[in-house]
RNA sequence: GCGGGUGUAGUUCAAUGGUAGAACGCCAGCUUCCCAAGCUGGACACGAGGGUUCGAUUCCCUUCACCCGCUCCA
């Protein structure tokens, strides 16, 4: 933070949420703790409305999503199956050279798609590049690419080169450099001696450290290898693990979703940007399952693929995974709207499908315009069946579902007909090493009517969307008065369905004991429906001021109107005063409730 | 984890090798007929630990936290 440097936004937000009792760091008292957030008396409020408008846009207005609120620490076994316990302990290297933290496992990608022409001619020889390297420059330059030599930290040149004409031969990851690259970041590679260059300068990495971004602790009191477990990283494996309990016992059928808020624990690098990045953070995940594709043709004869323009809105027997996809993203943006994140704030980032993780078909990234950068607020992934996949395998568990549709629909298919299907699947595999038989066994399941489903998964981070709509109602304006004297005034303009408090009451001096009692006979009105804010202290405007801060959008002010004192005609109206204009009406207080549970609704 | 920067009331800032001031905010009372008015009174700070020193908020070391970059991504 400089000190000389006006406070940034973010600064002023921050401190914004000190003051008023949004978000505290958390053990402050001690010195707080990197990665931890307390939300405050507001922050809790304004959570729990995200919290509330989110399960009931998900579960509570549609039929075809039920809950789920599953336990932080689940069987070690879950973790393995879903990869966490690989991937998420990353091997991290540090460059002697320039410093840089790069990711050990990520090295030849970035290799390959950063600087893989530099790189090649390092791996194959530091030293003299009159041999070896002609070979490979007429290797690469068949592939189109012209090599130049570059800083080489490799030990074994000559084998390197073997190896790559090896693989070269047996046609694996020619043409296609990723591929290639995969196969060079594999354990065949260290075992060839080779020092991985830094893929930034090309300098000498350290030896890789584990970075394990699980939380570990032990189940039972006594601490021993056997009884390892983990905070959950995220809250959908808990969805998968418990699919088929959810799917038997509550008559839902596909496609259907299971929905859940919760907690999730990530041992993160570096927390950054304020509640952005947390080490403990809420989590909601939505796991809508589809009928995969396949079964799909099956039944109706067509997959209904995405383009452009087509309608989103109603959901089709028919979709494929691509329109419940798009349905998801347009379901999701429809939500943000609701809760005033309008397409101004909002960007999207369709994932390339070289960046895509192993397990995802498609992935797009649902991001805000934060302050510090455009960053993600959700991502929507299909997910085909690799989960379900996953632990059916490591369970041992079978999590087919069985429709009895599909498997009428089969039934008047010949066996002519399913062999034909069966051929044609596999010539469409997508992993070359795929046998028939495992093919055949697929699609025999399938004509039977078992399947996997297939998944799209929603899933927003509940501390980032509090960011997002904070970083999003913060607004500063400035006020002058009669005389002249101008101020800023700081408010927060929180849409009314979120805002922590919705409505204050002040009655216009606290020395008049008929407006207090009259306040207070309204507090009581309003309580039960929402949550409101009495306060008679100070001046009227500073009230006002105090409650722009606090985001509260309406403000009542009982006068002598209010009790008769100037007459009859205006008894028991109030004055309702907007955050956002200022400006007042005069209302009844007959009509204040309906009035300002329309407006929250 | 590495590199750079920063730590004084709630906030924004001062000052100082002899234990700290202000403004705004906050609390109480008075006052006040609609936008941080006024008067009176009040509470609250040197991030933590160690060292040097007669004496440390100030100098040194360590640590913690925050900000920026590498990294990560709900």
């Amino acid at each position: 933070m400089s000190k000389d440097a006006p406070a940034s936004r973010m600064e002023k937000i921050v401190s914004l949420c000190k003051r008023r009792g949004f978000i505290f760091q958390s053990s402050e008292i001690y010195g707080g703790l990197n990665g931890f957030w307390d939300y405050g008396p507001l922050g809790a409020e304004l959570k729990r409305n995200l919290r509330d408008t989110w399960w009931k846009a998900m579960m509570r207005d549609r039929d075809d999503i039920v809950g789920l609120d599953a336990s932080i620490i689940m069987h070690p076994a879950v973790w393995k199956a879903s990869g966490h316990v690989d991937t998420f302990s990353d091997p991290m290297s540090t460059c002697k050279h320039c410093k840089k933290l790069v990711r050990s496992d990520q090295v030849w990608s970035i290799l390959a798609e950063q600087r893989w022409v530099q790189s090649i001619a390092a791996i194959v020889n530091p030293h003299d590049h009159s041999f070896h390297t002609a070979d490979l420059l007429k290797w690469a330059k068949g592939k189109g690419k012209e090599l130049a030599p570059n800083l080489a930290l490799v030990r074994n040149p000559e084998v390197t080169l073997v190896w790559l004409a090896e693989k070269a031969a047996e046609g694996k990851g020619i043409g296609d450099e990723k591929t290639f690259y995969q196969y060079l970041a594999t354990e065949q590679l260290a075992a060839t001696g080779f020092i991985t260059p830094c893929p930034h300068c090309g300098g000498e990495l350290t030896e890789p450290r584990p970075f394990n971004l699980m939380f570990r602790t032990h189940h039972g009191p006594i601490e021993s290898e056997e009884n390892i477990c983990y905070l959950r990283p995220e809250t959908a494996q808990a969805i998968f693990v418990q699919f088929k309990n959810v799917y038997d016992s509550s008559r839902v059928r596909l496609p259907f979703g299971i929905g859940q808020i919760g907690k999730a624990f990530r041992n993160e690098i570096t927390p950054r940007n304020y509640i952005f990045r947390s080490r403990e953070f809420e989590q909601m995940e939505l796991e809508f399952f589809i009928k995969p594709d396949e079964a799909i043709r099956l039944l109706h004869g067509s997959v209904v693929g995405w383009q452009e323009g087509v309608d989103l809105s109603e959901p089709q027997p028919n979709w494929g995974w691509e329109m419940w996809h798009r349905y998801w993203v347009q379901q999701r943006t429809n939500y943000y709207a609701h809760i005033g994140l309008g397409a101004d704030v909002l960007d999207y980032y369709w994932q390339k499908p070289e960046e895509l993780a192993h397990y995802a078909r498609a992935t797009v990234d649902i991001l805000f315009k934060f302050p510090f950068g455009t960053e993600e607020l959700e991502g929507i992934a299909a997910r085909g069946n690799f989960d379900l996949t996953q632990h059916q395998k490591h369970s041992g568990k079978p999590l087919e579902v069985f429709d009895e549709e599909l498997k009428a629909a089969c039934a008047s298919l010949s066996e002519e007909q399913k062999s034909t299907l069966i051929d044609e699947a596999f010539e469409d595999r997508k992993n070359p090493d795929t046998p028939r038989e495992d093919v055949a066994e697929y699609w025999e399941k399938l004509f039977a009517g078992n399947y996997l489903p297939h998944v799209i998964e929603p899933s927003a981070g509940l501390d980032r969307l509090a960011l997002a709509i904070l970083a999003q109602a913060f607004d500063e304006e400035t006020v002058t008065d009669e005389k002249g004297k101008s101020e800023t005034r700081t408010m927060l303009r929180f849409h009314p369905r979120v805002a922590p408090v919705k409505c204050a009451i002040f009655p216009l001096l606290k020395n008049r004991p008929e407006l207090v009692a009259k306040a207070r006979e309204v507090v009581a009105l309003l309580r039960p429906h929402m949550n409101i804010f009495y306060d008679e202290a100070g001046a009227i405007g500073r009230r006002y001021r105090r409650q722009d801060e606090a985001g509260t959008p309406f403000g009542v002010t009982i006068d002598f109107d209010t009790i008769g004192e100037n007459g009859p005609e205006k008894k028991d109206t109030v004055t309702l005063r907007h955050r956002d204009s200022m400006q007042q009406e005069r209302l009844a207080i007959s009509e204040l409730k309906d009035w300002l549970l329309d407006k929250i609704a």
